[in-house]
DNA sequence: AATAATTTTTAGACAAAGCTAAAAAAATTG
DNA sequence: CAATTTTTTTAGCTTTGTCTAAAAATTATT
């Protein structure tokens, strides 16, 4: 597996998570920020591998066997990324960079004493679920801030937009995995709230609230 | 830099420590395990770069930047070295291989912070010294085995052979960094020597002898 | 010093992964 | 449903790092 392959099937596979159906070869170029003759080339290479269905002009889903791959490079990225906070005191916004190397790293043994040096964490510092050695992923029970009424409290259980400049918005704001947050009000005109936030009252606009995983508290 | 680059630095870097003079395609290549051609390529290209300097037909010698680029290689994989046997548990002969990959991952930060992590240690777990941010290398007196005199006690400080196999035996025989080794015998004929550690008389052949480091006690 | 042996370089080819431009298929729309 | 737009594929080219085979330079050997 070279890390471009790698790379394909990673988001083929968060691709998959959104529309279930066949993913486009447009769609596959736009995050890869490549062209689409380029993923056509490729995903003819996946499905040569067995890594990927694939038809001529009806896009692609990954295999059994592809799936595998993509969730083991998906846990290596995460257990990574719990390495660089908890141990190396790096922040949420600084991580996901240096993952996205260190996911590339092949020894299976290296993952599972790192898995365990971790203590066999289940999130990542954004609150995303780690797949365990066989692939197999906590389902965890979450919604968007954006969704939920008013006056209903909630804790802060992940995001859906991992950016730096998310992240440290949110770090702004004392808005961490964790915090709780209660709906003062909503403003139906633009769908922005106001939140209640260890004790600070915030506007929080439409976007932001629609970034932001909760679970009902 | 890539990889490849990269790996074509540290090369020469390491054959510069043995041979002082200009390092022959030829031994590059060797040490590579690539041809000869695909070699001069490289030192065209890394001629370019200024990371060597490069003359038809002379060999090649690292300029100053080079050799920084180069320790800074060296840097980083000997503390992931020192990362996988202190914190995940690897013995010294699992580390290299996982560390020829780990030494190529990019940032900076990372490997400034994985240094303070470990507590800036100066050696890894052959004994080889560990380049600090600067390059800067802590000179440490050694000496081979093979080459000390009868009754004399020293204590192993390092191994000039990393390979598994020899690493093996060394566990095998209860030789490990630290280790006090007292000479009992020499033989002459084929200079294999007899030596205490740990209240065992063992047998060491002249090529044993002549991989390990030590200093006198 | 002339010849032989070795080392190194050049020239040309290949695979991986990307690109551009053009062709083909699919989807949209008037 | 025919025309237009969008998407996808093909064809051919580029770069990186490798290779083989042949040529050139260096080194070693009588």
């Amino acid at each position: 597996m070279t890390q471009s392959e790698e790379n394909y099937l990673k988001i083929i596979y968060h691709l998959s998570l959104i529309t279930k159906t066949e993913i486009s070869t447009n769609a596959i170029a736009e995050k890869m920020e490549t062209k689409a003759s380029s993923v056509t080339d490729m995903l003819k290479k996946l499905a040569d591998k067995k890594l990927v269905e694939y038809q001529k002009y009806q896009g692609a889903l990954l295999t059994e066997n592809g799936l595998l791959i993509a969730k083991m490079i998906v846990r290596k990225h995460r257990l990574w990324e719990v390495f660089l906070v908890e141990k190396l005191n790096f922040t949420w916004d600084e991580v996901h960079e240096i993952a996205e190397e260190l996911e590339h790293i092949q020894s299976d043994n290296l993952v599972d004493r790192l898995d365990a040096y971790l203590d066999f964490p289940s999130k990542d510092p954004h609150g995303d679920p780690i797949p365990d050695k066989n692939g197999k992923i906590l389902k965890m029970e979450k919604q968007l801030l954006s969704d939920l009424e008013i006056n209903k409290k909630c804790i802060c259980v992940g995001v859906k937009d991992s950016s730096s400049a998310f992240l440290q918005y949110l770090d702004k704001n004392k808005i961490a995995l964790g915090s709780k947050i209660t709906i003062l009000e909503k403003e139906p005109f633009d769908n922005s709230m106001t939140v209640e936030i260890k004790k600070n009252k915030i506007l929080i606009s439409s976007k932001i609230a629609s970034n932001i995983f909760i679970k009902i508290a």
